[in-house]
DNA sequence: GAACTCTAATACATAGTTGTATTTGAATTC
DNA sequence: GAATTCAAATACAACTATGTATTAGAGTTC
């Protein structure tokens, strides 16, 4: 079967694509300041010359990957939002999406070193601080929707809760991956619910 | 003034010192991988070779690193708590053992830098794992014997407890450092008690 | 299909890092 | 106070990374 013959923007398109996967899982296995444009390129398949050639710098195609990445959970939790669904259904699609999103691939471990690199880079910092806020903007309406619906007053400022929320949810995960042991898959979850339930519906 | 004349033990002892404290400041400023061995020596006021006669690896001073501020943290916990202080003083001193300890200096950047390395490292892993899980015990012990106190059932083990109590700190940490206009200190401490209390005084 | 344009490979110059092997000089021992 | 021991400096060799400058080759344009 003949290979279709790709157009330059599509090549590139293709090379671009490669290069942020490849790039998302040599950072999340040896870490992003252990991750030279080479180790990348290679795994790519390219050499340094494609990726020179494609990003301006590693931070630049990091940005990208978590840009990317955002973009997917963003619209992931935009799409149960809007559904309309039963407040179980919701929690349901909610819980499902968590997994599916971010427990199984690299995003929780891109997210983390994302982190340190803007505890260190003013500039990083600010484009990282954007996306951190877009995504507080989206819990933060999704649970004032949730409390409004169950007729419930928010304990603390639906911004800093969703923070919170966040924050709780990667700290968790955290224990969850680094001891699976200590903190099992249900217990998380569970350990979770209780937290939500008792700080939402007290 | 003569400077006294040091032994060759306490020399080595300080040498010893000087090149961890170096490693915590640099290691907080640029990272772990990104530190090399000759910052830190130099940052310290030596050469590599006191710092390669003085531990095996950046990873083995590392964990030193840890250890070291893992026990002043112990420390001061398990004496708030064998102080045997009322309710009220013990959340006091507790709040102000937070402050002093985890926020101003390069802790909680460490312990950042560290959960990475422990995702890639089972070695490493094992060993911060074992430091984390003391920590969770006395933070476990700490929630029951408050909760025993106040005539509470827990809503979940308290060791899972635990483990989200230092996730939500982390992570909420985290946001202040990262956007202290978005989440002030105040804000950020505040939001710790409303979802403490809601948690463990439902 | 010849001239061109752009992507990715290659070549290169520079610089940084590691760990060990050896040396120096100050503390210790007798 | 001479011999010794040990911490830290220095020297060294191998390796890795970065970014740019140049080149090759495949798409594009006319």
């Amino acid at each position: 079967m003949a290979r279709k013959r790709l157009t330059r923007e599509e090549s590139r398109d293709q090379t671009r694509l490669r290069l942020l996967e490849a790039a998302a899982i040599t950072i999340a296995k040896k870490g992003l300041a252990a991750s030279s444009v080479e180790d990348i390129a290679a795994h790519a398949g390219y050499t340094r010359g494609a990726f020179y050639s494609n990003f301006k710098s590693k931070n630049d195609l990091f940005i990208e990957l978590l840009k990317l990445d955002h973009a997917d959970i963003q619209q992931g939790l935009q799409e149960i939002l809007d559904a309309g669904l039963s407040i179980e259904d919701t929690q349901k699609h909610l819980a499902q999406f968590y997994v599916q999103a971010y427990c199984g691939d690299t995003s929780f471990v891109l997210w983390t070193e994302a982190r340190l690199q803007a505890l260190r880079d003013v500039r990083f910092r600010a484009r990282l601080n954007a996306l951190l806020l877009e995504k507080r903007d989206v819990i933060a309406y999704f649970i004032t929707t949730f409390c409004k619906l169950m007729g419930r007053t928010l304990p603390a400022p639906a911004n800093d809760l969703a923070f919170s929320t966040m924050a709780l949810i990667d700290g968790v995960r955290f224990f969850n991956e680094s001891m699976p042991n200590e903190l099992s898959d249900e217990s998380a979850q569970k350990l979770l619910s209780a937290i939500f339930s008792a700080t939402f519906f007290p």
